[in-house]
RNA sequence: GCGCCGGUAGCUCAGUGGAUAGAGCAUUAGUCUUCGGAACUAAGGGUCGGGGGUUCGAAUCCCUCCCGGCGUACCA
């Protein structure tokens, strides 16, 4: 990418002017560009002589002139001038800006696809909700985060898996077990209660219903005692796979839904984990618990692995679960996405990894701060034993996919976030994203005309793209390679959105001040439907990565 | 108490070492006999939570205090 050309120069340009004694010889830091708040500083900055100026004991404004006499020459670069207190200014040249839009167009879908993930094996494991109740609003923010995440990891060059983790094995299973054939019994006309833990939701009566549809009273034994112990997981199934249809509909497709029981088969990573650990000493037997010795591993305190009922607790299945990835599977890198609630099994989990073997290096855990629910003033609850639940269909619903993905992704992954459901549909009318679509309809409609009336692209002269609008429009254009590498290195899917708001803004602006058809002037016709087609193959491009429809017509 | 995340325009949020701190919404005033007005232009609006420090330069880094959310289970 142009920027990464701009940084090699102003190298170069350093170690010519070492070699030509117009600076001493230093060590100097790595060169960095970013791009100037004001159009009239340039297209590129680089800092690098306030930097050094102590390095070379000179002062910035001197170093600056010094790199200024041996930045090698390059097309796309029209000029470099100093400016205080110590900036190299870059200006890109129009002409080469201009002769970006035939690279795009050439370019296609591969156009901002970057080796930087140089074919590393990448797993990424989100939203994972417990299957005992349906999938809600606060799940949707990490579906949205994450399944961009992958998007544009791939682009960036990884080869990315994404992953579900079931968790169809534990306590709240059992649970959800007792709750439905209390549901399941209640159908039948018999007064029992549901557990006093249990899950009280509308959804459970419905799952019942679905169980005696289908199999009638096949499972229904006789009055008090308990039921058949595999019961539970029937109901489970179905739950799993209304979750599965609710990512769907939002746009989010699973490559492996990977089950939290399967790790306790015989042989399975659970069984090896454990012997691994009770091998290097790290497991004692304490209150009638089996212990993680984890503070040895500069934890705060030992966890529990094995409870007094017998159980694993989830913390063990966790480990063996990323045992099974780093060790098993060998990802080069795991990136997991919870909710902000999770936070205090961040180092554990870490720590568990160093201890069987992994690289905690390659662990990334991507936190993203909850989801409040509203209407108006007044706090929806999301948990599922709250019994309302406003599921995350009935936004997709009500919202749209298009618009319920965006909202997600306008803010940092570090800030809570309202979703207020009376605001809903007011804010799907106000949403951005319809601004970033109606750009790419508005260019679908010019095309449309411009093929009806005869007109083409072909051997266009872009070098005729010398307005202001038509440069600012080229410049935003160049800028998604760096997007993309961005928002991989910061796992900051959300930079996503606020590019497309700019792209599509200096679109507007070029639509309101250059006319595209026009039949007096046919060669600027020609090249101003290559900007478009350029255009709305960026545009198309970045909405994709978002899982976001890029429509030709609304 | 301790840990993590926040506190930036009336509201919702970008911006994590650069030049005069930005956007959307809201408000106000305009553009338009339209290649799709879901558009464009402009104005007003800020002690970047408070205080101290580091630096040529701090919303950004360090220290400290205040406020809010979350966590601190033999739940997941």
């Amino acid at each position: 990418m142009i920027r990464d050309e701009i940084i090699a120069l102003t190298t170069q340009a350093l170690a010519a002017a070492q070699a030509a004694g117009d600076l001493p010889q230093f060590a100097a830091p790595e060169v960095t560009t970013e791009h100037p708040a004001r159009p009239e500083h340039g297209d590129f900055s680089a800092n690098l002589p306030l930097r050094i100026q102590g390095l070379a004991r000179m002062k910035a404004i001197a170093v600056a002139e010094a790199l200024q006499k041996h930045v090698p020459a390059h097309p796309a670069v029209d000029r470099v001038v100093v400016a205080p207190p110590g900036f190299l200014n870059y200006y890109l040249a129009p002409g080469w800006a201009a002769a970006q839009a035939d690279v795009i167009v050439a370019e296609g879908d591969r156009f901002a696809s970057l080796t930087l993930g140089a074919g590393k094996r990448a797993q990424i494991e989100y939203v994972s909700a417990n299957p005992t109740g349906p999938i809600h609003v606060g799940n949707g923010r990490g579906a949205a985060i994450g399944s961009t995440l992958a998007n544009v990891m791939k682009t960036a060059g990884y080869d990315v898996e994404q992953e579900y983790y079931v968790n169809d094995a534990g306590t709240q299973v059992a649970i959800f077990g007792r709750t439905l054939y209390a549901r399941y019994e209640q159908l039948f006309g018999r007064e029992v209660e549901i557990p006093e833990n249990g899950y009280p939701g509308e959804y459970m009566i419905e799952v019942a219903k679905l169980v005696q549809q289908r199999d009638g009273d096949k499972y229904l034994r006789p009055v008090g005692e308990e039921a058949d112990p595999g019961f539970g997981r029937i109901g489970l199934d179905m739950m799993v796979e209304g979750i599965r249809a609710d990512l769907a509909h939002m746009g989010v497709e699973y490559d492996r839904w990977y089950s939290e029981r399967s790790l306790m088969d015989e042989g399975g990573p659970y069984h090896d984990v454990m012997a691994l650990l009770r091998q290097q000493g790290q497991v004692v037997e304490r209150e009638g618990a089996t212990w993680f010795t984890s503070t040895d591993l500069g934890e705060s305190k030992d966890n529990v692995l094995i409870r007094t009922d017998g159980q694993p607790t989830y913390y063990a299945t966790d480990i063996a679960y990323h045992y099974d990835k780093f060790i098993k599977r060998g990802f080069d890198r795991v990136i997991d996405i919870w909710g902000a609630d999770h936070q205090g099994h961040v180092s554990r989990v870490k720590a568990a990894v160093t201890a069987v073997g992994g690289n905690a290096e390659a662990l990334d855990v991507l936190l993203y701060q909850l989801v409040t629910l509203r209407r108006g003033d007044v706090v929806v609850p999301l948990s599922k034993r709250a019994g309302e639940i406003v599921t995350l269909r009935d936004v997709v619903d009500e919202v749209g996919r298009d618009a319920t993905r965006f909202f997600f992704l306008l803010t940092g992954a570090n800030q809570t976030m309202d979703f207020d459901l009376e605001l809903a549909k007011k804010q799907s009318d106000e949403n951005p994203v319809y601004y970033v679509q109606y750009a790419h309809a508005r260019i679908a409609g010019v095309l449309k005309r411009a093929a009806d009336e005869g007109y083409t692209s072909d051997g266009a002269d872009v070098a005729l793209l010398t307005h202001e609008a038509e440069q600012t429009l080229l410049r935003k254009l160049l800028l998604l390679p760096e997007v993309v590498e961005k928002v991989v290195l910061e796992l900051a899917p959300h930079h996503l959105t606020h590019y497309a708001q700019e792209l599509a803004g200096a679109f507007h602006v070029f639509y309101t001040q250059c006319r595209v058809i026009q039949a007096e002037e046919p060669a600027l016709t020609k090249a101003r439907l290559r900007l478009l087609q350029a255009t709305t193959v960026v545009l198309a491009r970045t909405l994709g990565l978002m899982g976001i429809s890029a429509p030709d017509s609304m």
